[in-house]
DNA sequence: TAATTAATTGAATCCGCATTCAATATAACA
DNA sequence: TGTTATATTGAATGCGGATTCAATTAATTA
């Protein structure tokens, strides 16, 4: 590769010095018309392009931001990051993504690469309550905005679901239809917002007279494939669920996925429920009921937040938090119990 | 936010230079035990983290890579940047993803901003059949590797599949089955990728004597709602299709989706094959028919190919080509034409 | 033991741009 | 017309590491 035509190039070239060029690179006032004319004409000449890393540099600030997602594989962060990037490409910022494929330890190392690429604040969309480092970042006031997910004390900025509502409603929605044998499908309640939805099914059940069944429940690791076991284990059972409340989409697909592999009917056999409202949930073929998490909101409002972060705008003893409401959205895979 | 610690911290608190705290990091041989003892202790002590910032500008590099998509609220998109996502991780570099929702302005802008933050390589997931850009970039030797993608000419290396055969395939697939009125839902075929299955699903159409009716087939722009609706209305015809031939999972979808809406059953009703195979494809409650692209085989090569790009092994008189067989993969959206 | 060779380490520079400091040239004002 | 404020630039310096050059010291070899 022909190496690059650096500001001096073009600053040789105008007859000008490199102070010039940068001062016409960023538009600064006091400059005579000539110069900038030869200047911009240099630079169009030699096919000048800035040189990022260079001016992150000096400038101590790179207009990129991180976003750390549990899975991109996982349309509700897809969507999510979707909308990210196009709110941050139309303020000039880039975004890293980081997958952390929902393990801890990816957690802390994509926080660092993030911090070692000096991206001026972070996203983070997937992150263990307990997490330690979130409340360092926040305590150093290292500009970080949690994106439906949130850690235990008070230490941290984030955006979420009012998410024990969003499963009350679901399964209340499930008991108005009828069943009393719901199976909850969910993940490690080391994230607080499963914690919190874990909090709202028993809530619901609680208040129906329904009781707390362990056998029902699935609270281990994210994975496709054993979800969808054991949603199919446990509709090969005697006493079978009726109706499946799942946190997520995603894995809700994995539900219908063993149902259909049951020859089982949806919702005539088993209704099932999810959460995040994915675009594919809106697909009528599908028409997966669900619980809504209003992404673009979300979203925007996540970027808007770390931006006013990066900027200053923020102070230790007022964290920003928002808790957004959660909206049932029925569709056809929920139905009567029989 | 506190100052950063920088190397020279380090080297005044170890009590050596900050050559030998760069050498320690970048684990030079010839460091005697103590010295790197100290260093690795004070590096500890002060939390210091490298600033990839300072190194990228001295080494020239910046271990990241570009990944330029076509819109990752599509899973085929979302799928593949998981994987090559996945894959640069391993080997230490850092992607970042950059949206061009199809546009090829935002193709342009894309590159530029990559260029300018310095990126190793790129790798281009859509892009226009006829982007000059992409050929500028190969005659000036920075590393591209066109994923799913290519350029007319002969000046591109690229990943794809075997689209005309993928699509004859499709087509084929169908007319098995008895159809002989399908619908072709594509793109712009200033794709090249589309072109070559336009010409697939052309050809199969005329070795069986099939005639081409351009009022079945939809090459617009990628919009889910016009997708649909065009879907839609084309189901209310008198003579409508029997079956479709989807260039995208994504948009076979959409397709399901408008059959829903008109109560049709799938596959009694209307046949759908799409083009992808998009993980959800697999997913029984849904069962698309589809031909295969080997997402985790194309985004391997593509990583792979780059980082030989990037290491300097490649030449101009010798592009990196790579053509994929494609495979039907039959699931149960197809039946029989009735 | 003297001559080499290898091991260690620091000083100085460079990467490419932003920015401060100071100088020069103009324009506005008393 | 002498001053003072304003417009325009360039030289020099810094950002935080990597790396080259040279110096110093320890390990080997003849």
């Amino acid at each position: 590769m022909k190496s690059r035509v650096s500001a001096y190039d073009v600053a040789r070239k105008a007859g000008v010095s490199q102070s010039t060029v940068s001062r016409v690179l960023n538009n600064f006032p006091h400059i005579k018309e000539g110069t900038k004319k030869k200047v911009l004409a240099a630079i169009e000449e030699l096919g000048f392009t800035r040189d990022e890393i260079a001016r992150s540099l000096a400038e101590k600030k790179t207009r990129t931001i991180g976003l750390i997602i549990g899975d991109i594989t996982n349309p509700f962060f897809a969507e999510s990051a979707g909308v990210i990037m196009g709110k941050a490409a139309e303020l000039e910022y880039d975004v890293i993504i980081c997958n952390t494929n929902h393990q801890d330890d990816n957690l802390e190392k994509s926080i660092k690469m993030l911090i070692g690429k000096r991206v001026d604040g972070i996203i983070i969309a997937a992150v263990n309550r307990y997490s330690k480092k979130i409340k360092e970042l926040y305590e150093a006031q290292f500009p970080v905005v949690l994106y439906n997910s949130s850690i235990e004390g008070n230490h941290a900025n984030f955006i979420v679901l009012d998410n024990e509502k969003g499963a009350y409603i679901a399964v209340k929605h499930l008991v108005e239809l009828g069943h009393r044998n719901i199976a909850y499908i969910s993940g490690p309640s080391k994230f607080l917002t499963l914690h919190q939805r874990d909090i709202g099914y028993k809530k619901a059940l609680g208040e129906y007279g329904i009781p707390y069944n362990q056998r029902l429940i699935y609270d281990r690791e994210f994975s496709y494939r054993e979800i969808y076991q054991f949603a199919y284990k446990l509709l090969c059972s005697k006493d079978k669920p009726t109706s499946f409340f799942v946190t997520s989409d995603q894995m809700a697909l994995a539900i219908l996925d063993a149902a259909a592999n049951h020859n089982l009917e949806v919702p005539k056999d088993v209704s099932v429920i999810g959460f995040d409202d994915i675009n594919i949930s809106s697909n009528q073929y599908i028409g997966l009921t669900t619980i809504s998490q209003k992404k673009e909101t979300m979203a925007s409002l996540a970027l808007e937040k770390l931006l006013l972060l990066i900027e200053g705008k923020g102070s230790i003893s007022m964290p920003i938090q928002v808790v957004l409401e959660p909206k049932l959205i029925i569709r056809k895979t929920t139905g009567r119990a029989n």
